[in-house]
DNA sequence: CTACCAAATTGGTCAGACCACTCTGGTCCC
DNA sequence: GGGACCAGAGTGGTCTGACCAATTTGGTAG
C-alpha cells in the first residue's frame, strides 16, 4: 500500500477520534515526514486527501482541522472505521438516509419510468420470494434490487449518492458480517406486496413496504450489533480461549 | 489560482461533455504536462483530483475514463458548469433529494429533537412570514432554515449531504441570479402552517407543507430558466445590443 | 502596552531522476 | 495462419532537493 494511504489513514483516525481540536493546527508537513519516516511529497498527498475529504483545511502557514459538518461523503468510511465497531447512532443514520434515499428513486421510477422499465424493476424483486435464501445471496439481492431502483429512477444525484454511501457502508460492516441474520420469511411477505404495488403502481402501497424494509434493516444491524457484544463480552472472551 | 486546478477543471470538462468516451484511455501525465506546459507534479495533482472526483481511474499504465455513475458527489459542481446554463434535468433532480433529504430531517428532528430544539427551529420559520422580503434575503432565510432542520435532525450524514450538494448548487446557480423569481406571498402562508405544524408536531402538516415548499422551489427555478432563455433569444439579444 | 519589523517557518511549486509495472509490437514456434 | 512468448518503450509511483511567496512568530522600539 502506498505510504501517503497509511499516513493519510492514520492522520484522519486520529483528527475523528478528537486527538485534535477544531481549528487547532496539524503538524507541518516537514515534521510529519519526519514523524513517519517519510518522504514530504507523500505527507502532502496525504494532506491534500485530508483536505478533500473536509476534515483539514490546507493554507499557507498552516494546516488546521476542519468542522466535521463540512466534511466530505467520504469521510463516512473512516468515520465508520475509528472504533472496533462502528457507531451505532451513525449507522442508522446512514440507513435513514439510505432508506429516504431509495423512497425517492422508487417514486420517481414510478413517476416516469416506462411500463418496460418497471417490468425490468420487478425481475429484481422476484428472487426476494424465496424463504429459505442464504444470507449473502439474500443480501446480494437486496442490493440489486436497490441498485435496480435507482437506475429505474433515472436520476443521477440520487444513484451516486446511494452508490457512495452504500459502498462505505458495506465495507466497513463486515465486521459484523457473520452476526448478521435477516428475516428472509418477513422480506418475502413484503417483496410480494412491493411486486403487486409496482405492478398496479400504487404509490401509498409501495410507501408501506419501504417503511416495513426499514424496520427491518433496522431491527437486524441492531440484532447484529447486539449478538456481537454478547460474543465480545470479557467473560465470554474468557471462556471462547479455554 | 494554481496550476493544478486549472488543469483538473479543464480535463473533467472535457470528460463530462464527453470528449473521451468511458474506458477511453486519458493522455499520459508527461504528455500532459507538455500540453498545459506544466510541471509533472502539478499534472500528477490535477489527476489525483479527477481520480477522487470519480471520473478517472488511474493505474499503473495509464488513466482511464470512469462511468458517470462511480463518480463523487463532488461533480455536481462540473456537471453544472459544462454549458452556459445548468442542465435542467440535472438541476431537477437536485431539487428532489435536496427535498428528500430536508424531509428526512424535519421528520428526525420531530421524533428526536427536544422541544427546546423546536422552539429554537421556529424562529427560523418566522422571517418567511414577512410577504415584502427582497429575493435575496428571502433566499437566504430559506438556506439558513435549511440549515437549522439539519442541524436539529442530528444526522450527521443527511447534513453532510446537504450541505455539499446545496453548496455546489449554489454557487453554479449564480448565472440564474437575476432571473430568479420567489413567491414570498405562498412562502408566507406555507411558512405559517410550517410553524404551526412545529408547535403541535403534526407529522402529515409537516408533510403537506414540503410537498407545497418543493414545488414552490421547482416552479422558481423553472421560470428563472424560462426568463433566462427568453432574454437569450438571438433576436432578444441583438436587441439589447442596439 | 502597542505597533511594527525582520527572521523563521510554512505550504506551493518545480526540476530531474529512478523504479516497478504495464503495454506494445515483433518474433518465434506450432 | 495463429497463438504463445519476450524484449523494449511507456506509464504511473516515488523520492530527492531546491527555491519561492506568504504566513507566522518573536523580539524590539516607540
Amino acid at each position: 500500500m502506498g505510504k501517503h494511504i497509511e499516513i493519510a489513514d492514520s492522520l484522519a483516525r486520529d483528527i475523528l477520534v478528537g486527538q485534535y481540536r477544531i481549528g487547532e493546527r496539524l503538524p507541518s508537513e516537514r515534521d510529519l515526514a519526519a514523524r513517519f519516516d517519510a518522504n514530504r511529497g507523500a505527507v502532502r498527498e496525504a494532506m491534500k486527501r485530508l483536505e478533500q475529504l473536509g476534515i483539514a483545511d490546507i493554507q499557507p502557514g498552516g494546516a488546521r482541522v476542519a468542522p466535521l459538518k463540512e466534511a466530505s461523503l467520504d469521510v463516512i468510511g473512516h468515520l465508520l472505521a475509528v472504533g472496533e465497531l462502528p457507531d451505532r447512532k451513525l449507522v442508522d443514520q446512514i440507513l435513514e438516509v439510505i432508506d429516504a434515499l431509495v423512497r425517492l428513486a422508487v417514486e420517481s421510477a414510478l413517476a416516469n419510468a416506462s411500463d418496460e422499465a418497471i417490468e425490468e424493476l420487478r425481475i429484481y424483486v422476484t428472487p426476494l420470494f424465496d424463504q429459505d435464501m442464504a444470507q449473502d445471496v439474500h443480501m446480494e439481492a437486496q442490493v440489486a434490487l436497490m441498485g435496480a431502483i435507482m437506475a429505474a429512477s433515472d436520476n443521477l444525484i440520487c444513484q451516486i449518492i446511494a452508490r457512495s454511501v452504500l459502498l462505505q457502508f458495506g465495507t466497513r460492516m463486515a465486521a459484523l458480517h457473520e452476526y448478521w441474520q435477516i428475516d428472509t420469511r418477513a422480506h418475502a411477505t413484503y417483496a410480494r406486496q412491493l411486486d403487486r404495488a409496482l405492478a398496479t403502481r400504487d404509490h401509498d402501497a409501495i410507501r408501506t413496504v419501504f417503511v416495513a424494509f426499514a424496520r427491518l434493516s433496522h431491527d437486524s444491524v441492531m440484532r447484529a450489533f447486539t449478538s456481537y457484544e454478547a460474543a465480545h463480552t470479557p467473560a465470554a472472551q474468557t471462556e471462547a480461549a479455554l
